[in-house]
DNA sequence: CAGTTTATATACCGAGCGGTATAATTACGG
DNA sequence: CCGTAATTATACCGCTCGGTATATAAACTG
């Protein structure tokens, strides 16, 4: 079993670094110190690495975001907690959190971006629903739910991308504080 | 030279669809029609020709963008005339504009990346300028220029991209009303 | 210890990759 | 109408791609 998760680990290094497209099956055995014949034994294709490699790491964002994304009745402190639970996840699996970024953006038609985009989907329905539970709170928002929900996410993810690429590699710390102004920002705009 | 452009337009419809890694060069000279030799002779490689094709139309990106984003006083005018030249670049140039996208968002270490990255560094130093020069008005930014260029061009592309993912293909119709409501919701947040 | 399952390596497959040497064709100025 | 330069096609290069048939080794199971 030392050998599978191995495998993974490297796979996530380089498609972190190349993207699943410029990284060939060689270039992973050869990293993890193996032949092919043992990835496909425990993978069966290059796919189907991929696959298991988002599938079993999105569990981590998909059950943190399921729990933080129960409406309780105040709109500002449930975001607050889901862009803590989001940050959190990210912060604790920045490759991983990158390399999902990246094929979100995948053209549509890409093989690789057939892999995420139930993922993607899980991810913002959780989101939608959480602005939906909102209504009472939020007003007429009339159908803009989704709109709200790509804008929210829109937000976190840009400051942590631009985050990252700054901190290339090493650990990086996000307080609660920032957190809570960019919740602030996208509930009261740039000047308030 | 009509086989040239006929190049740069199959390989931008291929690039759109499946990315850069993805499309084989024999795949694009057989939907342009032609064979190997005449792309080589045109663009002397495959990453040659990525680069003639994303510097060339992001020409109007860049100059549209640079008299949009003259700071004159205004912030909210001069984001609304920013927001409107990119939105139309961008619908007017839609595959164009979901392909830089992409490439934006892939990994640093892909040669593609290496294409697009001269152009992002130039494209954000326009609206972090603009940012700057509104110092003035916006008060205390406190070194938040840059947090604030890609948290507005945040808002923007995540909305088109949830548009452009709305309405594939089709020709889609961006209205003044809604671009100025989006920077409004930038300044002001989303309950206000 | 025999039999079976699990795990790994050697050596190979056809196909497609990006790229090119060579030659034929076209367009055009003298 | 000839020579030259700009274009385009035929046929090929070595290499890497994703994937596999076969054999072997290790680890359980009875």
């Amino acid at each position: 079993m030392e050998n599978k998760e191995n495998i993974l680990k490297c796979a996530l290094d380089l498609f972190y670094a190349k993207g699943y497209d410029a990284v060939g099956v060689q270039e992973i055995v050869e990293k993890a110190g193996i032949t092919k014949p043992t990835l496909y034994y425990y993978f069966g294709s290059k796919y189907g690495l991929l696959e298991t490699l988002l599938t079993t790491k999105f569990q981590l964002f998909s059950t943190a975001l399921r729990n933080a994304a129960k409406y309780d009745g105040d709109v500002t402190a449930t975001l607050n907690r889901v862009a803590m639970a989001y940050v959190k996840c990210a912060m604790d699996n920045q490759k991983f959190y990158m390399l999902l970024m990246s094929m979100f953006y995948l053209p549509r038609e890409n093989e690789a971006y057939k892999a995420v985009k139930p993922l993607v989907r899980e991810f913002f329905f959780i989101i939608k629903k959480m602005f939906e539970d909102a209504k009472e709170q939020l007003g007429n928002m009339n159908h803009r739910e989704e709109q709200f929900a790509v804008g929210f996410m829109g937000v976190i993810n840009c400051y942590l991308i631009m985050i990252c690429e700054q901190g290339e590699g090493k650990e990086i710390r996000i307080t609660e504080e920032v957190i809570r102004s960019l919740v602030h920002q996208f509930m009261h705009g740039i000047n308030s």
